[in-house]
DNA sequence: TCCAAATCTAGAACGTGTTTCAATAATCAT
DNA sequence: ATGATTATTGAAACACGTTCTAGATTTGGA
């Protein structure tokens, strides 16, 4: 995978290439949403060419979920730093997960963008899906284990993390086509997390 | 919303017209997935103009989605009147999805089609979407029910059933993707009917 | 430094979802 | 039955993701 977190290859002018096609797209979804992303959009907010942009990114999805990629991978940096608060697993897996919800619907046009793009995607981008779903694995998880650092995650607790996943994933989608308020997602999320974590 | 269930307005000549689109839209996603799903194709399979294809359904999504909604109708019709088998909720839960599921995974094009419809429908598909999801959540009930058909489900049984069907739904979405192996799907929903009816 | 290979650019072109339009056909109220 | 309204048709046109091409530019090794 072409992600974030590897040393980006390549010279300094493909990897500023590179960041200014990123922001571009953050830029362009923050301001209109999946639709707003259009290819030549980006390529010219980037100051790239066309072609040049599909060398890099293979396709638009490509482009979104790298993306939403490196806005996770900030996320969990920033929550990795913090200690959760809250005394029971529940209170703190809401805590991360009510917080990050927040954030994004803070910026609802961004959201629907990366959301969109990773529902859209197929085997080829796996490697970036799976890259997102180790971020927020890893946020869920510390958020059940709590101050115990240490403690390692049993088959259980990955289970629950992936149904709790699944639901957030699930909720945030049903919010972002529209089809369901904001309140919701969180709601929907600490129904299922009560249900779980028990 | 113009769903399967109500009686289909219009004259004879509209409902036979509305049919034949339906029925080629479900060839089409049969034999070559979302993508042979293209709104030309269907109109001549169906033997009507691109533009009346349009006035009957504003858009592909539109078109796919109702057509899922028509198979969810005939699916939850079957099962509605066959005894679910099973000692516990558990057991019951895993018979239908397994079921479905495996049924599901022998049209794999079909079934990519319309779960990605499914996936992108906006808020302007609320009611089509609303309608499938009625049926799956009347199947995963009366499956938690079992024999006692006259127990009114509880807020808890409610609760449980929203978060199955997200499982449900985002394991398949995976595997629709291409992203996981058919096995994975039914082996994610029991992990997380085992964690949730315990 | 110089050459070959790789990369980048500008722009045309293609495919498919969607819109539009003028002409024709069907339906319905009187 | 007739005129008005509505639905259907066929075809063109548009938008945006994607592909392709030919020529410039940059890069990296001898």
């Amino acid at each position: 995978m072409t992600s974030v977190t590897e040393a980006t290859p390549g010279s300094n002018a493909q990897r500023e290439r590179r960041r200014r096609i990123l922001d571009a797209t953050i830029a362009l979804a923050d301001s209109g949403g999946f639709d707003a992303v259009q290819m030549r959009a980006v390529a010219d907010n980037a100051d790239v060419a066309l072609g040049t942009l599909y060398r890099y990114f293979p396709s638009k999805i490509h482009l979104l979920v790298t993306a939403l990629g490196r806005q996770f991978e900030r996320a969990e940096e920033q929550s990795r730093n913090r200690q959760v608060p809250g005394d029971t697993a529940h209170e703190r897996v809401m805590y991360i997960l009510g917080h990050t919800t927040t954030a994004l619907q803070k910026q609802p046009e961004l959201t629907e963008a990366l959301t969109r793009a990773f529902m859209f995607a197929d085997a080829s981008v796996a490697d970036e899906i799976h890259f997102v779903g180790m971020k927020l694995t890893a946020m869920i998880t510390r958020a059940i284990d709590g101050t115990d650092e240490n403690r390692e995650p049993t088959e259980e607790d990955t289970a629950i993390v992936r149904v709790i996943s699944d639901v957030w994933f699930t909720a945030l989608m049903g919010w972002v086509t529209g089809r369901t308020q904001a309140e919701d997602v969180t709601k929907s999320v600490d129904v299922a997390v009560r249900l779980l974590l028990r």
